[in-house]
DNA sequence: CTATGATTCAAACGAACGTATGAATCATAG
DNA sequence: CTATGATTCATACGTTCGTTTGAATCATAG
């Protein structure tokens, strides 16, 4: 018997789709878009992957595992580290956030073309990507909010979920919105080139989600009221 | 000559889109899910609108006129009661993400709906909407810079410029991800209801956002390492 | 009432979509 | 070599897409 499982052409077309995903979105490209960047038969995509919705979850798939296997790698150091007691909310976070963004500099695993496409994503509408995301992600949420619990055990736990949610969201913008971030600036600010932007970017992030993370909580006061 | 301008036809067509939009995104709803929706004929987009694209266009300016005119009347109020002296953060962060939050309990201007929409649409690939929503942000935007640069004259400006970009990434998935929320918890954890949680979730958010804005500056260390 | 222009309507357009088919081509095992 | 199964290929299928058309209907001005 003959098998080979081609794995150039499988590669090829996984690597052109989760471009086209992160420039046009999952309903914004075409098939035929992603079978010419690859320069494969565009029947190709089905015989490799069965549909378009699963060639998604693949392109997903692919990057998702090791990203999510790593942070569990970076708290169980962590943990071992600290021998018993609660991690810093610093290490808590650096192992969650900080282990994406360092997938920027990572070109076998992605580099800033899936971060952006994960960013975006995280906002999208369909269906089928929301459910797979949610499966792919919960172990390591599962974890992750378990150790913020501990780490800050005089913070509600409901506040603590917010935060977390609050912490996605911004990151997601640093890195899918390198683009987006023309619409807050024209950047006509002196600044520096666009790689040691991304070396600056990380600790910026980790600054700000660190200080909304241990910002002062709220008092609940139902009749807040803007002037005039 | 006759004339009338059938505005209920319009509006039923924008407040379909609206919902569509947000539900499904803008690739991902078709003029016969939003005719069908509105109860209209379906040449009726194109002869109101001109074309699908406009119809987006018109469904954001519809609602995002309002907010940024709202934004600076607030601006106004507390530069006005500060008399000269400049605002501090706190009012500045008020002022356009609290209108903004606002707008969820103010059914008249779109409520939830829109601010799910506005958060989905700024991570948003189409090139015309990105294009569209910079030059429609792009006064009130630059008027709120220039108010953080002078409440917060410590700090570099290109910091207050990233920081301003992740605000409105945290801010926009604590609208947008009502749904995305169940990707980090599955709130088991006991809490209050769906009206009350979104009254909690301005002054959450707000604690959240300006803890972040005033976090320490960030240290500049080019050779960040993770344990193992 | 009649005329006029605004609006609605059913129907159709060509293009692009995701997917399926069956033959041609390829690599390898025997 | 030949045989076999994996892979590629050109082509077509049936749908759905955004848009257009021209006639029908409506409201109002004169």
């Amino acid at each position: 018997m003959a098998e080979a499982r081609n794995v150039d052409t499988r590669e090829r077309i996984l690597d052109a789709a989760e471009r086209l995903f992160m420039a046009h979105g999952y309903e914004g490209t075409s098939m035929r878009q992603i079978t010419g960047e690859a320069s494969v038969n565009l029947a190709a995509v089905n015989y490799h992957f069965g549909s378009k919705e699963s060639l998604m979850q693949e392109v997903f798939r692919r990057r998702l595992d090791w990203l999510n296997e790593e942070r569990m790698r970076v708290l169980d150091a962590y943990e071992k580290e600290a021998g018993g007691i609660a991690l810093k909310p610093s290490q808590i976070v650096d192992g969650f956030f900080g282990t994406l963004l360092r997938m920027a500099d990572d070109e076998t695993h992605g580099g800033m073309t899936f971060l952006r496409l994960l960013g975006r994503t995280l906002t999208e509408p369909s269906e089928f990507i929301r459910t797979f995301l949610a499966h792919e992600y919960k172990p390591v949420m599962e974890r992750y909010k378990e150790a913020l619990f501990r780490a800050l055990p005089e913070v509600p736990k409901a506040e603590i979920v917010w935060r977390f949610h609050f912490m996605l969201g911004a990151t997601s913008y640093a890195i899918a919105g390198t683009d987006a971030l023309r619409l807050v600036t024209d950047w006509q600010i002196e600044e520096e080139d666009s790689t040691d932007r991304l070396d600056r970017l990380v600790p910026r992030l980790m600054s700000f989600l660190l200080g909304g993370l241990r910002a002062p909580l709220p008092q609940y006061d139902p009749s807040a009221v803007n002037p005039k």
